[in-house]
DNA sequence: AATTTGAATATTGTATACAATATGCGAATG
DNA sequence: CATTCGCATATTGTATACAATATTCAAATT
């Protein structure tokens, strides 16, 4: 028989990962919100051990903060520290898409006008932030680079957490998000390594131009 | 009363994260060994409850893999992750030494020279590993990157790992590395940010290519 | 009145006990 | 003889119980 089944076996902690995730990235909890075990463990019908268990992966992805005998609280992040995901996102997505432009198939582009068009879908307004995800991930995996792949996703995952509670993406900022996808997908079909990167600096640095500015209207007004 | 005690307050679980990472680290866990929880637990004087949530944070940080229902195992280390860990090294430390030299002042000179001076020494032999890493973060902390720097820790560990359990450093490499380091650090003094990006990207990619060849001699033999 | 003390309460950390799953090995079957 | 089945054992996953630490709030002290 082989060796791992359709499904992979999960267990108690791994689904409660996945839920409080969800509810972090989702806005259900919100950052520097106190977990209480016992309440939780309670609601979501399991005990405390399996809870612990989800929470220490939550701390290692960097969604929660654990304190000995103080307990769990939704991890508050800085401006400084999303900034500075802003500049780990350049660093490791230039050299993932430089690796993956000469590898990309018609498979591939086809796969990515498709994640394109879904985006403006009138229900991907709501997922923003994972067709987003998506997208890149698409791009890069061409790059066969998964330890990098996984790396950047925690790092996405934690900017849209941000994303999501502090400012709602403007719809200027989404379109112009969608036309530099597609932008980005014509470069790699001429296989312009130079001119991708160009406009991949671009689109990353706009997006947090975007956040700092909104920030910045917010604490003014 | 300050919010922060002396020293942090710290959970057994801790304390086993550590003795067992140090284990891994230094090659007396090896990769693919499986860990048996009943065991340890009694050999270290713990419950099995502290011990996986030990684990849980080992898995975070790519030192164990676990498997439902099967456990722990030191997690094996490919070839081809252990190339795409120098890359991410690559990636990183570029943008992080672009960053950190315009800030640097004396007390960094001072201190990587003396960093320098300690790998020389005749007991710097046994913590290469350990020196090198600390040679690299003083290098960089003056960046101002946290997470960053967080992040390239564990890739730094993962790699030494590798090296560790699989080929001794040589001489040669090691003696060339001291040189290369001086000679980052004269580089960053004159503030020629490209010239020292240029040396690094050597510097990375010649331990790589020592790595890669050292392997090649052995499954030739 | 402000501050400190300390016991009552709440919450987390860990050990023990039990349940669920995997593994190994011998008997049954072809 | 090889293969499969099933039970005994080993190992992991989870619940419950208890211990250790933190928090709260009222009384005591200045």
């Amino acid at each position: 028989m082989a060796d791992d089944a359709l499904i992979s076996k999960r267990t108690m902690a791994d689904e409660v990962a996945d839920v409080l995730r969800g509810r972090i990235l989702s806005g259900r909890l919100t950052a520097g919100e106190p977990i209480r075990q016992e309440h939780v463990a309670k609601e979501l019908g399991v005990s405390r051990i399996p809870l612990r268990e989800a929470l220490s992966q939550l701390a290692a992805e960097g969604f929660v903060t654990l304190t000995a005998h103080k307990g769990a609280v939704v991890a508050p992040l800085s401006l400084a520290e999303v900034e500075e995901l802003f500049e780990l996102r350049l660093m490791l997505e230039d050299g993932l898409l430089a690796r993956a432009i000469p590898h990309m198939g018609k498979g591939d582009f086809a796969a990515l006008d498709a994640l394109i068009d879904e985006s403006r879908a009138p229900d991907g307004l709501q997922r923003w932030g994972a067709l987003n995800w998506r997208f890149h991930e698409v791009m890069y995996l061409p790059a066969d680079r998964p330890v990098t792949l996984k790396l950047l996703k925690r790092v996405h995952d934690n900017i849209d957490r941000y994303l999501r509670l502090e400012i709602a993406m403007s719809v200027e900022g989404r379109n112009r998000g969608y036309r530099e996808h597609q932008e980005l997908v014509d470069l790699a079909r001429a296989r312009d390594i130079d001119g991708a990167r160009a406009l991949l600096r671009r689109h990353i640095k706009a997006t947090a131009d975007n956040l700092r500015t909104t920030l910045q209207a917010r604490s003014d007004q």
